[in-house]
DNA sequence: GCAGAAAATGATATATTATAACATTTCAAC
DNA sequence: GTTGAAATGTTATAATATATCATTTTCTGC
């Protein structure tokens, strides 16, 4: 069974940084720029492995001794998931970096409801499976969101 | 190709009718009470094949003469839903009447952007793939989102 | 029928999530 | 260094949702 999820005690600053470096990468490629405060808005969502909402963030950056507003953190929201290096759980209201944001993908999110932790993966059958029934009621897919809630491996078995 | 969301010109009474009929049965069954009250969102959700949001349900009510406050209307949205009857549409924080309240399903919900029609459809494909993608990563599932946006086969023809 | 318990709704206040509108600052290109 | 575009700051408010306690309605057992 492979684990879709990272183990304990993982190298997380290896995640950061692997992040960040794609992240770089991916507004290099756009001519889009990898600001200040929108370094610090992704660098926060990867500070862990569970999705962020808009309003933790503003607390953290604030913390950080900024005063910062709604609209700085949702501008650095919105930037974010356009480049796809953030993706939006609708079920949570809450944000979660993507650790393949140089693929396109129709991502699906697997949510920990006793750790709270994410983890995305892009599964063909799933994504096929989507294409086919949209194409059998002649629907053109615009966008998709596949969230499925429950135990991780870990918390069901501990 | 089969046609998931109903034709223009349906006879919508119909529609309405036979899900009130049926959700009284639910609640029937589950001796829980279908008050004037949730009769009311009820079939105000049922007025469209749209998804309807709380406050537009508030102010349909409101307009109908009642004073009501949000908590009436999300109490009566959470019965609803728990039995079924209704579900949330996470994307758009909307609620949408379920034609098959009856069976226990896994849903997909196909949401038109144009006309904002959605349409509820229970695939086996799609849900199997969800469990199959679930087991291979040890996940125990709980509840799944699964919402895709794009245009109906009326607005991509039209 | 009636008392008491349980369920539902009413009422008030407030929390949470998100955006509109306009001012100011920063930055890159020239 | 000027300028125009992009980004951020600032203020206000919209949209969505819930906590808490009071009152009313309904159900149950007698």
């Amino acid at each position: 069974m492979s684990d879709l999820f990272p183990k304990k005690g993982h190298d997380h600053d290896r995640c950061v940084h692997s992040a960040i470096a794609q992240a770089e990468k991916v507004c290099d490629d756009a001519s889009a720029r990898f600001t200040d405060m929108r370094r610090k808005v992704f660098t926060l969502i990867w500070q862990s492995h569970k999705a962020v909402t808009a309003y933790e963030l503003l607390d953290a950056l604030t913390s950080e001794g900024q005063r910062v507003q709604p609209p700085t953190v949702y501008r650095a929201l919105e930037f974010l998931t356009d480049l796809g290096l953030v993706h939006r759980i609708e079920s949570l209201n809450a944000y979660f970096g993507c650790d393949r944001p140089d693929c396109d993908h129709l991502g699906q999110y697997f949510i920990c409801t006793e750790c709270g932790r994410v983890a995305e993966e892009v599964n063909e059958d799933m994504s096929n499976a989507v294409r086919k029934a949209a194409g059998n009621v002649g629907f053109a897919i615009q966008a998709t969101t596949v969230e499925i809630k429950g135990l991780c491996h870990d918390c069901a078995t501990h």
